[in-house]
DNA sequence: GCCAACGTTGGC
DNA sequence: GCCAACGTTGGC
């Protein structure tokens, strides 16, 4: 089983709506970055579990945690001319995008903050932590996914 | 809202 | 295939 991270924007998609939704369960829209892409085309399997993050907010961290529920299947919003997310370069015949389907397993009653994750020795070597580091989808090791969930040990909802 | 870091685009 | 210009991300 692998352990990733997934970046949000709360504004746009928070764990409170992930959590609302049946099933708590979703497709993971709007990724159009290749190489997180890739991670989630090529590395994710059904049972892998994610931590969900909000990014460009307030107190940005790690929010939750989620398992993903559907291995990768074109992202559909990038044929909608509608959406945001639109792409007249990827078709359902030769689709660019990919998304996976998640479920919210669990929301941290405090965020885990970004800052708070940077004194830990431990987490140094996150991919989320390197600098510059802007993917939406990183890897996490099994060692740091253990961690990060003792830190939270007591105070899950 | 600023801006550093990074990714993508497109002319040549 | 180089690389300058531009767009985006995301912390602060």
């Amino acid at each position: 089983m692998n352990y990733w991270l997934m970046k949000s924007e709360p504004t746009t998609f928070s764990i409170d709506h992930l959590i609302h939704l049946p099933n708590s369960t979703d497709h993971w829209e709007g990724v159009r970055n290749y190489q997180a892409r890739n991670f989630m085309r090529d590395n994710m399997r059904i049972g892998d579990q994610a931590f969900f993050y909000h990014s460009n907010c307030e107190v940005p961290g790690i929010v939750g945690i989620m398992d993903i529920v559907q291995e990768s299947y074109p992202d559909f919003t990038a044929f909608d001319p509608l959406s945001n997310y639109y792409d007249p370069k990827s078709t359902p015949e030769n689709p660019r995008w990919f998304m996976v389907s998640v479920h919210a397993l669990q929301k941290f009653d405090k965020t885990l903050s970004l800052s708070e994750l940077k004194t830990y020795p431990q987490l140094h070597e996150m991919v989320l932590l390197r600098p510059g580091n802007r993917l939406s989808v990183t890897p996490v090791s099994k060692k740091e996914w253990q961690f990060i969930l003792a830190l939270n040990t007591g105070s899950q909802s």
